[in-house]
RNA sequence: GGCCCCGUAGCGCAGUUGGUUAGCGCGCCGCCCUGUCACGGCGGAGGCCGCGGGUUCGAGUCCCGUCGGGGUCGCCA
């Protein structure tokens, strides 16, 4: 090593030592015959002191250098209390300059707000500095906790391909042409989901991988085109197993930032999610449960709530917003695809007002508050029409008023499982809500088409598709889904079953994953798993907004990488060679 | 793909109702400074106001388009 300790590591015990250090001038005061540099590297800063004037005067800051001197004490009223190493000094007897920095594009100050798009051009400027590399440090320690707590319950860390073949998930595959065979693509995979799968049936019983994922879908905040899941399936489990591991898995990683996780993680059915929080991943920081009013208002002579679904959320204190603001709730919903939030205002004597006041009767509105609730002073919000629109519509308008009243408590982690959800969904549904529906059955897969009924179904699930439950959970904490998994079809004939309810015909079946329905049959073990995003955990452990403070190069928006510029055009040879322009041979058309 | 917000010096931002020479802080360059620690002082350089068009006597400012970034809905089993 070019040093001989770590700058950050410098304390009064060392006090009298000659040292080598090397880092980078992270700021530097020049008095002019005597001039400090604060010398910075991985494990901290110190002080230098520099009284060699021609040799202070040329530094400049995010210099490399290596100082060599003696580590003193400072005098008590030398003292910095904000720095580790503040009750030492290194006064140097040698300076080397290993590297000279050219004037920065942004400052490397903790202190200054610097735009993320100059950050991300410059990444590794940015990652110089505490916050960010902080971050990033931590990532690393997540992993290794994952792969504590796997190794002691002795799984194997396997690779899976990242060229692979287009698998039935529900995005759009990135694609790779491939040269030898020039027409034909791989794809990235959407996340190993096949191949664990095919790693039960050999036999390793207890399988986990930190893997990248590839999905070429649209960008959100918590959302990259290539993102880390851990990835976690085991043989002979029930969800009772996969739970206590991933419980076990979680507790390690949240230990790290002093957090005991309440175990177990309390359970919460889909249904009740949907109903009570309008959401499949409910944050649970706070309460403002959504009521039920389908049933009170059954007679209602109010056009709007004659349907089949009425649900109601109530705003604390609500009943004082102006107009102007209420208009902006109408804007916020319909925003949201929604006709319009409707509206009751509950006023300090009780009385009801507002527009829906006057469209229900005398009897709805004597027993309205009470039912919701509402206490005086408070705004009831309605949503009417199909429970799931109108569910989801409440469900947001709640984490708005959450968020508006200051009511989530940002310090908390709220964790659940969200247990028995449904296997299969209307199809029609599905194409309603914008979804492609996978297959042409009436039915589509919740979850993926591999995913196993609870028990209690597996006789029923094809006769009776929409009451079956699938044997699935999801880990959720403050509103995210940190990720989900399920116990698998193992069996031919169950599977089989499941792709007719789907309408996937044999062919289309065979021709998509053949390869796993041919494995299956070799005795293919009882299996299931889970997969988390890592991302999101990180990001949920950083205390940051976005998963890009906690990838080391993220992508911004378009997928455009900022530091590399990518993607970018390719030559004509590259195209050449690629076989990126070949057009396929007609065969049979490829299936929908 | 829809909607909202933002593009002004290397960085972070201000810029009035459309008005004459576009400012501030940090950084940068030069000089000075022997105990600072987000040191300090004096001086200086640095602008296609994202890009293209339009309105106007006059556009950083208003209008249209476009590109880039962020958010959100769609999409992401």
């Amino acid at each position: 090593m070019i040093r001989t300790h770590d700058a950050g590591a410098l304390r009064a015990e060392h006090v009298g030592q000659s040292v080598t250090l090397a880092g980078w001038v992270d700021r530097r005061r020049d008095h002019g015959g005597v001039a400090f540099i604060d010398l910075r590297e991985a494990s901290g800063v110190v002080q230098v002191v520099i009284r060699d004037e021609a040799i202070a005067h040329s530094l400049r800051n995010e210099f490399c250098i290596k100082v060599t001197g003696e580590v003193i004490a400072r005098t008590p009223e030398n003292v910095n209390p904000n720095l580790a190493t503040g009750e030492v000094e290194v006064t140097v007897t040698e300076l080397e300059v290993l590297n000279a920095a050219a004037p920065l594009p942004f400052p490397v100050d903790e202190h200054v707000e610097v735009g993320e798009e100059a950050r991300l051009r410059h990444r590794y400027l940015d990652l110089r500095r505490p916050g960010p590399a902080a971050a990033i440090r931590l990532r690393s320690k997540v992993n290794k906790a994952a792969r504590d707590v796997l190794d002691r319950h002795d799984f194997v860390e396997i690779e899976t391909p990242t060229l692979t073949r287009s698998t039935p998930e529900g995005a759009r595959d990135f694609v790779v042409p491939a040269r030898l065979h020039p027409g034909s693509w791989y794809a990235l995979p959407q996340s190993p989901q096949l191949f664990k799968q095919l790693l039960m049936v050999g036999g390793m019983e207890r399988y986990y991988q930190i893997a990248r994922c590839y999905r070429d879908e649209d960008f959100r905040a918590d959302r990259q085109p290539e993102f880390t899941q851990l990835d976690i399936e085991m043989s002979f489990v029930d969800q009772e197993d996969v739970i206590a591991l991933m419980e076990d898995v979680l507790a390690q990683m949240w230990q790290l930032i002093g957090v005991e996780i309440p175990r177990p993680i309390p359970r919460m059915t889909y249904a009740d999610a949907m109903r009570l929080y309008g959401s499949d991943k409910p944050d649970l920081r706070m309460g403002l449960e959504l009521v039920e009013c389908t049933e009170y208002f059954k007679d209602t002579p109010f056009r709007v709530f004659q349907a089949p679904y009425v649900g109601a959320v109530v705003m604390p204190g609500g009943a004082s917003q102006p107009r102007r603001q209420l208009d902006a709730w109408q804007e916020w919903a319909k925003q949201r695809g929604a006709r319009g939030l409707a509206y009751v205002l509950v006023q300090e004597g009780g009385s009801l007002t507002g527009p829906v006041a006057k469209n229900i009767t005398e009897e709805e509105k004597a027993g309205l508050a009470a039912h919701v609730g509402a206490a005086p002073g408070d705004c009831i919000f309605f949503g009417a029409g199909n429970p799931k629109s109108s569910r989801a519509l409440l469900g947001a308008a709640r984490l708005e008023i959450g968020q508006r009243n200051g009511l989530i408590d940002e310090d908390a982690f709220a964790f659940t499982w969200v247990v028995d959800a449904p296997m299969f969904e209307p199809a029609d549904e599905a194409v309603a809500s914008g979804d492609v529906a996978v297959g042409a059955g009436a039915w589509t897969a919740v979850h993926h088409a591999f995913t196993g009924p609870k028990p209690e179904f597996e006789d029923t699930f094809d006769t009776d598709p929409g009451s079956a439950l699938a044997y699935a959970y999801d880990i959720v904490c403050n509103g995210t889904e940190l990720g989900g998994g399920s116990i698998r079809i193992h069996r031919e004939d169950i599977q089989k079953r499941v792709f007719e309810v789907m309408g996937i015909s044999r062919d289309q079946a065979e021709e998509k994953f053949g390869f796993l329905l041919e494995a299956f049959k070799y005795g293919a073990p009882p299996h299931g798993g889970i997969a988390v995003g890592m991302d999101r955990i990180v990001a949920m452990l950083a205390r940051t907004e976005s998963i890009r403070d906690v990838i080391a190069f993220p992508k911004s928006g378009g997928g455009f990488d900022p530091l590399t510029a990518a993607p970018a055009p390719i030559t004509a040879q590259q195209r050449k060679e690629a076989g990126v322009d070949a057009v396929p041979e007609v065969k049979e058309p490829a299936e929908a």
